[in-house]
DNA sequence: ATAGCCTCTGAATCTGCTT
DNA sequence: TAAGCAGATTCAGAGGCTA
């Protein structure tokens, strides 16, 4: 085409900076792929980069069943030093990429979250929050040996210290939160059942597919509709699947053909939102569960306090980490209200008593108290 | 002193190993007093460092030189790289100051947690959680253009991938928390009120004072009685009220004179909860051990008796030498009871089961029987 | 039809003592 | 130092099967 060879005149058909692909899913190595992007034509970049995960051996659960590990070739990496590097390049690429007012989410465990902060503030990039998602149903620890990993981290950060004008829909954000702020803690929890891709033998087809409902909270609070939305580790292409949804355009990288082919069959069956529909979902309420630990170490009772019955037939000690002591058998307020009785199961909260001015109070008053402190 | 002379012979008296000064604040710079510490002495440390170059005026390089303020991402990389020096410089101090079964908990927020996070791994200490503060009562955005910063983040981690035995309370974590395991996202009001530090003036002490909920969480979590707790960036000396409260011992290390009379005063004012109240709560696995041949010696059940498990399922035979029989295979109760199930492992005691007049019952019980005895 | 029970599974750096 | 083995260890949610 003449047009072609006079090239200065269509600078979107130069080699040097092509026009991007847009709802695409362009399968290769993510920095090569990236490198080929035109720059400042993004609005918003979600990754989710291997962890890094330095599994030992195998882990059971108590039942002794095998615990499906992400064991993967793509998660394995040589060193720290290997994966700063690996993390730096492609942080480097998304940086050209991005619109000077875009930002960029990045997800990971404590495994991998602090390189890749780290990498990001070298690189100029501006941390605008950290996001902690919390999961309402993670996987225990089984052993009992640490604390259950109930979140993974994200962090939002704009190209620079004075990059202005990014996107942050905080008035609908704060509409949809019961017109509270949001806050830098989500409820979410993980993908599973229907929403979760199923391969041909019926597993799982990607290991670490994000629920949808992530992806929702993160393009409806810092994307407008119609925005790109690149996602250079596109996995089960949950991105993409929202993108389209919610009105955004999308572009992926994805190195494996199967999970490229599985997005792509996921994202053909999405039907857009209306465009009245693209608002908020509003927050999930949250549980107020309330344990005994935490009514203790807010000083609401006092460690060593003495606890009874209704009928004062028994009497057990307050302990400071939130458990009870009768005689010598130490443990929740619910188990140790079972064995003052005899019985199988007990209601701690209602069972144990504390002497008020007015006399005999189930300590359930505690718990009350403590709802009504973190409600406000 | 003439035993000085004979150094030799009083080790804890030698320049190179000094004792280690008890329920004390050291006033001076963190890393040169950390370095006169003896080696592997502390159980467990608490470090709230500077978060960050961009607030605090006062970040001075290894060589006491003042970082200047940063605008440019040049200096910004310089004064991140002062930060990590700094960071490590400390880290690798407190690393040689832990026992090997001592654990680190460092808290940060996104401005500084990713670089401690990163120097961490650098050095060699093995990352076991992350642990997310939640605050009840955050600070709000005032400007609505972030996520309201809701949190913040704690590392924990033990000195080396190959660390183990260390003090992690986990039964007594589960019984304060409804029987539940305890999670990564700790949900704890911000301090304020009666319990924040206020000067002569009125005004609050220090600035980042920590909640002694959450101090007291780390202290149940990760340590005992009795054991010591360094916190190299003592402040307002909330770790050494915690632990003087649980029955820890403190050493602090604090550059500012006002900060630390400020924490002696506080710490002087508190009074220890009762032994009751903080006394270790037994752990199942740390139980004397009972071989099943105690079990069959002492005749609390016979040779030749039959086991079944709780279905019934399997049945094996109790042998004069506190083995098991199933069919023709031999072995311990838990080989046994692994080969019924054909599964890699098995805990003889709970899946092995007996008649009695109540039912069938695991062979736990007898075990119980010969530990009372035992114990009496 | 439904309640209840059983099974399966999820980004996991998941033991510790003795020989 | 590495192997062997005692023995301690799980929560929410989905889906399937049975009474």
């Amino acid at each position: 085409m003449a047009f072609r060879r006079n090239g200065a005149a269509l600078a979107a058909e130069r080699p040097s900076a092509p026009a991007l692909p847009l709802d695409t899913i362009l399968i290769g190595d993510c920095i090569a792929e990236l490198e080929k992007l035109p720059p400042a034509s993004v609005d918003l970049v979600f990754a989710d980069p291997p962890y890094n995960l330095q599994l030992q051996g195998d882990l059971r659960r108590p039942d002794q069943s095998l615990v499906d590990a992400v064991d993967d070739a793509w998660d394995q990496f040589e060193s720290f030093a290997a994966y700063d590097a690996f993390t730096r390049a492609w942080l480097l690429q998304v940086r050209r990429v991005l619109k000077p007012t875009g930002t960029l989410w990045v997800i990971g465990s404590y495994h991998n979250i602090f390189r890749v902060g780290s990498a990001l503030q070298d690189l100029g990039y501006w941390i605008l929050n950290d996001v902690v998602w919390r999961k309402t149903n993670p996987m225990p620890n089984f052993r009992g040996r640490r604390f259950t990993n109930a979140h993974e981290t994200l962090i939002w950060a704009a190209r620079g210290a004075d990059a202005k004008g990014y996107t942050f829909n905080y008035e609908a954000l704060k509409a949809g939160n019961e017109d509270l702020q949001p806050r830098s803690d989500w409820l979410i929890p993980i993908c599973s059942g229907g929403e979760r891709l199923k391969g041909d033998d019926g597993r799982k087809a990607h290991p670490t597919q994000k629920p949808e409902a992530l992806l929702a909270r993160v393009l409806l609070a810092a994307s407008k509709p119609g925005d790109v939305v690149l996602d250079p580790f596109f996995g089960s292409g949950t991105t993409g699947a929202v993108a389209k949804r919610l009105g955004r355009r999308f572009v992926g990288v994805e190195r494996d053909r199967d999970y490229a082919a599985a997005a792509q069959a996921r994202i053909d069956a999405v039907a857009p939102d209306s465009a009245a529909a693209i608002a908020q979902a509003p927050a999930k309420r949250e549980a107020p569960r309330v344990a005994f630990a935490t009514v203790v170490e807010r000083g609401l009772i006092q460690a060593g306090s003495r606890l009874t019955d209704a009928r004062r037939r028994h009497e057990a000690v307050v302990r400071a980490d939130g458990t009870l002591a009768l005689g010598s058998v130490v443990g929740s307020i619910h188990r140790i209200g079972a064995v003052a009785q005899g019985a199988e199961a007990c209601n701690g909260w209602t069972f144990w008593h504390m002497e008020t001015a007015a006399g005999l109070a189930p300590i359930d008053a505690l718990r009350e108290i403590v709802r009504a402190g973190d409600a406000a």
